[in-house]
DNA sequence: GTTTATGATAAGCTTCCCTTATTATAAGCC
DNA sequence: GGCTTATAATAAGGGAAGCTTATCATAAAC
């Protein structure tokens, strides 16, 4: 009955998971000489598959706060990358675009993506794999939903005023 | 067969989700008031589960450099959940032991996980949840293997002098 | 008994993310 | 049309979770 702490807990090993997979990912794009961090892949991939969207609608997807997209798409921009073009139908904007020194860049990420993948993934059957993918996309947004809750709670606590 | 770089990959997925959860149970931890950081749970639960090891163990346990669970176990020490005592048998080294205190901190931390978790896997039926668990069991493990090989390259480069 | 290996830790760095405050521009409202 | 409010981007600064490298004490090996 008394549910004792578990160190291999679900979420536990998420987080192990995700961690250890970081660090791997970092050690392969050092490795091959790429020169982005994990976090900076994950930002150009998703400019990429939305290119010419406005830096608030990548940050969206992406799931975090517009101003930690800012931060990654000045380096990518500093290393050439990315652009950024005023929007024509509204000066705040800028749209994000993918340059074309991006595009080997990408191919060189995802073939060091799907190679560790692999190995990390050994022993485990694709239908399984996928499960766990579509498994924790469930999570993922759930997880977004739970967010949003906690942050609609406050603003509800204040609408008595 | 090009492989168009997904933003909604495995690993990309892993890692979105890990972060988000982590924040959340940090939002959580912080709501209840017991004042850790997830790192520092994580910490808490692995040093009980291993009461009296040597921090060496602890965080080969837990995958970790010993410097980093040095730090965690100042936290955990200052705020009077985990003592360190010397190891009558090897006066280098301290045995790490839980509190009294730390007992109640780890309950109130495993309610705040399952009522979490629970929200995070609605939609998922048991039988997947454990499926997933033992997958990234799984995946963990592969990653701790691939770190230890990536450990050992540069040696074997230098085995040859 | 001297050299080498090991347990802990001090110092300082990196990555990834956040919050808050500012600035420019757009949209809504008399 | 001018005034207020909302929104897109970003500057400034901070925190959590790790890492590496260097140091010190002690143990083990030769």
């Amino acid at each position: 009955m008394t549910p004792r702490p578990d160190p291999d807990a679900l979420g536990f090993v998420l987080i192990d998971a995700a961690r250890l997979l970081r660090a791997a990912f970092e050690r392969r794009i050092a490795g091959a000489g790429l020169g982005i961090t994990p976090g900076e892949a994950r930002t150009l991939v998703h400019a990429a598959a939305l290119d010419g969207s406005r830096q608030l609608d990548i940050a969206q997807r992406m799931g975090i706060e517009p101003m930690t997209l800012s931060t990654y798409l000045d380096r990518l921009q500093s290393l050439g990358f990315i652009e950024r073009r005023p929007d024509p139908a509204d000066r705040r904007a800028r749209l994000i675009f993918t340059t074309p020194a991006a595009d080997a860049l990408i191919r060189d990420v995802r073939v060091e993506q799907v190679e560790l993948m692999t190995q990390v993934t050994a022993g485990i059957t694709p239908e399984d794999r996928e499960l766990v993918r579509e498994s924790l996309k469930r999570m993922r947004a759930n997880l977004r939903a739970i967010e949003e809750d906690q942050q609609a709670l406050p603003l509800a606590k204040e609408a008595g005023r």
